[in-house]
DNA sequence: ACTTAAAGGAAAATTATTTTCCCTTAATAA
DNA sequence: TTATTAAGGGAAAATAATTTTCCTTTAAGT
C-alpha cells in the first residue's frame, strides 16, 4: 500500500518523489514551516537535497493550490497544506502559529454594508500571546 | 513655515531631509506603495537617489512606528503611514488597496471564547474585486 | 523492461536587501 | 550667522533570498 501523502500528491497531479512526500509529511506533522525549516528537516533525510528543490516543490505545490503561503507580520512566510479557510494565531513570544476557525460573517456583512467591494477571500492573522506564554 | 511632513518627521525624532519628506509625502498622497514604487517616484525628484536610501529610511520609519509594512498575499509588501487599526481591501483585478475600518470585536470575542490566546493586534486583508472592477 | 517527460542536484544567475565608507548636510549651540 | 558634529545620502560592495540552467536520475505509463 502507498502512503496517504502519495495519494494526496497524485490527486494534485504532482509526480510522487521521496522529496515531495517528505515535504508534505513534514507540513502535515508540523503545521507551518518556512523554507529554512523545511530545508533543515529534509536535509536529515536527504543529505544532498538542494534548497532549489525545496523552492521548486513549494512553488509547484502552491501552483496546484495544494499548499499556501501564510504571510505574517515581521516574520518569514510559512507554508501550510491547504484546508478550509481559517485564521492564524501567532504568538509574539514563542513564535508558535496555531490555526483557528472563526466565523467571519459579521465582518463580511460589515464590508458589504460600507462598500461595494466584493470579498473573495479573507486573510486574518492575530498576533498576541499564546496560552503558554500569557500565563 | 515648515511643511506638515516636516513636523511629522520631527515628532518621530527623525532628522528632516528632503528625501524623507518626499517619502512621507508620497505615502500620504498614494496611501500604499512598495519599495519600487517609492524608488521610481523619488527618482523623479532626486535623480541620484539610491535604493539603499529608500530601504534605510523605510526601515528607520518602521522602527519609529511611523510606517508599517502591509503583507499581502501574492504581492510585494507595501508600506503605509501608521494610523488607527484598519483592514485592507485588495483588488485582485486592478491591484488597488483600500483601507477600511471594521469592527472586529465579534472576532476577538469568538477567539477568547474558543482559546486562551490573548490577541494584541489584528491583521486583516480581504481580497476580492473593488467597486470599479466588479461592475 | 523501455521510453519519456518530469524531477533532483550543483552551480550560476538573478533579485532583494543590507552594509560599508566617504562625503554632505541638518541640527544645535556658541 | 557661523562652527561643530552626529546623522543621512549615495555608490559600490556584500549578503541574502530566490530562480534558472544544465545535466543526470527517476517515476509513470506502455
Amino acid at each position: 500500500m502507498t502512503s496517504d501523502y502519495t495519494s494526496l500528491l497524485k490527486g494534485y497531479n504532482l509526480k510522487v518523489t521521496p522529496q515531495r512526500v517528505a515535504i508534505v509529511e513534514e507540513l502535515y506533522l508540523n503545521g507551518h514551516m518556512n523554507i529554512d525549516d523545511l530545508y533543515k528537516k529534509l536535509l536529515t533525510k536527504f543529505p544532498s537535497i538542494s534548497l532549489a528543490t525545496i523552492y521548486k516543490n513549494v512553488n509547484a505545490m502552491i501552483e496546484k493550490v495544494f499548499l499556501s503561503e501564510v504571510k505574517i507580520p515581521n516574520t518569514k512566510s510559512v507554508y501550510e497544506l491547504v484546508k478550509t479557510e481559517h485564521a492564524h494565531l501567532v504568538c509574539s513570544s514563542c513564535g508558535r502559529i496555531e490555526d483557528i476557525t472563526l466565523n467571519v460573517n459579521s465582518i463580511l456583512e460589515e464590508v458589504s454594508s460600507i462598500s461595494n467591494f466584493k470579498v473573495d477571500s479573507t486573510n486574518l492573522v492575530l498576533t498576541g500571546l499564546c496560552s503558554k506564554c500569557n500565563k
